[in-house]
DNA sequence: TTGTATGCGTTATCAG
DNA sequence: CTGATAACGCATACAA
């Protein structure tokens, strides 16, 4: 407890104070090292005096584990991808995986940051609702390197990915709607980008086709709150006010009773129905009461962790792109329609 | 583009293509590295071909810099958590820095988690909402390691951190609920450990006292939704019936309004006022329109960042507790006061 | 079981 | 400006 100390202890100020070898010292701190347990308290006193801890950066050189996990998420104002994000740091701790945190703001260019990710030696690469490109796919490939799209797919069946089943989840929506007598119905978008908000996109606007129905009315909410609030405002001011609003995710489902309710007055459930997807907590609040899609986010988590720890046990494990299905919930935000059961809070 | 590599390229197979020493391959990748830009190129073309990327572990090793910060939040449920994660993860990439996220669900024992964090020899840890024992206080101290406390105080001046001006913020709260009128005042906490919490809590408690009114009704929302919709039902369940609740985070008074106003119907700024903390996103959003004191979360983080930069620089540099001044936002939550002007939509 | 010696992939130091 | 060579802190094959 005396000076400062600028380097950090080595191994081999350990060894000498306890008056071993530095691979003693080494060995004492391994998971599974020889070493008898005499020796091991020895080194461990010694350790503990001098505030010794064995550097990651140092044994990451030689095992080539940096027991290091990157993680790329668009921003964390969406709470599904701060959830996402939680659960996934949780998980993947208990497993003994520390995470590498990246935030994307623009969704076009991941390419720098992964050139960075790599840099760092990653195990493997966890995308949240981000693109990949298919050099960069092609790349982390040839290197061995797992990588894992999460809430999102990519064109080529060579990178693995997790999701919810979008385009029967979305049709589900549409029988729902149209069950509930909804003329006029309309559909705020993500991002033109977004593969998931397409497959939502398409899966409504089918199975509306298919039961005879135009298609909808179209927005962009950007994925923003803020998006969803000016595209709302314009879909209501039009001259065919729709009587039902499924929006591809939550946080712009909630924009929009911003909008419908708190600025405009109407009644949710009776002037018009607004779907979300997602289920993220806000939704279930009394204040909000959100009919919505849950993604079952823990299973997702789950899978997620299960395909990369495969992929790390085996290179060559192939690809998996894995649908989880999720469930509606009906709540307080639609028309009630027989047969479809209300959620009760 | 033939065979899986297993092994990452390194600097000498670049340096075999190139027809160059491996010293060139290095220079040709370091920042301010003297070599012609020929050679350059010609380095730049082989790694290319190769696909290679120098190692950051290899570098840290003998650079000792790690360019990653360690930062642990308290879970991300909290948007006002997430939030400031969020932009402090943009601003120290801007500056070079990775962050090495670590998720604490106990706030009890950070010791396990941190004494992981150290052995990643981060440059730098960044504790959000969190505590930490005095032990490991000293400990980075004597080891040179920057620490920074976000929205808490340690007990200790020997560690750094940034908060708002909690007790004169709550005081001006209470000040603001005298003056509209308010007699049967409560307070919702968020967990006794918080330093936070408690200093919040005395502002506000002492200006009532000042100004001769009782100590506030009490009740734990121990910082969550649920916590403090289920303190709320008590809160109102009983006989006298606060007509005004300064809550210690807007997380909790948003689960007070769900209460009141979504189950019980009460009319927020007549029959209740309600006022946060923090000014989330949400608090701002019509169908909540929460009276919050706004956390200045930009400025907070810029301290941060640049507390953090000074110690980097000079490991001799003092530990700085930054009181950061915010504001209170009046919105409908709470019932119009003569003299506070309320914030146009 | 323990110690010795070597290498992980870079940067840094020194000659040329 | 360029190339050889020695660290960096640890794990591991090998010898004792």
């Amino acid at each position: 407890m005396t000076g400062r100390t600028r380097r950090p202890v080595t191994s081999y100020d350990v060894a000498k104070l306890a008056g071993v070898s530095q691979s003693a010292v080494s060995r004492a701190f391994t998971e599974g090292g020889k070493i008898s347990p005499v020796m091991r308290e020895k080194v461990r006193e010694a350790a503990m005096a001098l505030g010794y801890r064995p550097s990651f950066v140092a044994r990451s050189l030689i095992t080539r584990r940096s027991n290091l996990i990157g993680v790329v998420v668009p921003g964390l104002a969406n709470p599904f991808y701060a959830n996402l994000l939680d659960r996934l740091s949780l998980e993947l701790n208990q497993l003994g995986y520390r995470v590498l945190l990246f935030s994307m703001y623009n969704d076009d260019d991941t390419d720098p940051i992964l050139e960075d990710v790599l840099r760092h030696r990653v195990e493997a690469l966890i995308l949240v609702s981000t693109s990949l490109s298919s050099h960069f796919a092609e790349e982390c490939q040839h290197n061995g390197l797992p990588v894992l799209l999460l809430n999102r797919k990519n064109d080529s069946e060579t990178v693995s990915s997790v999701t919810s089943d979008n385009r029967p989840a979305a049709a589900a929506i549409a029988d729902f709607l149209i069950a509930g007598g909804h003329r006029h119905i309309a559909f705020m978008a993500g991002r033109e980008s977004s593969s998931t908000s397409r497959d939502r996109e398409e899966g409504f606007t089918q199975r509306l086709l298919l039961r005879g129905f135009e298609p909808p009315q179209r927005a962009v909410g950007l994925y923003t709150i803020e998006g969803a609030m000016a595209a709302t405002r314009s879909l209501l001011a039009g001259g065919r006010r729709p009587d039902a609003l499924f929006c591809a995710n939550d946080i712009m489902a909630i924009g929009a009773l911003n909008v419908a309710v708190g600025e405009l007055g109407m009644i949710a459930g009776e002037d018009i129905s607004v779907v979300g997807f997602d289920d993220i907590a806000m939704a279930g609040w009394p204040m909000y009461n959100l009919t919505t899609y849950v993604q079952p986010i823990s299973e997702m988590v789950s899978a997620t962790v299960a395909i990369i720890s495969s992929q790390l046990k085996d290179v060559e494990a192939s690809a998996i792109q894995q649908v989880l299905p999720g469930m509606l919930v009906i709540r307080g935000s639609t028309r009630p329609v027989d047969g479809y059961e209300l959620k009760h809070q």
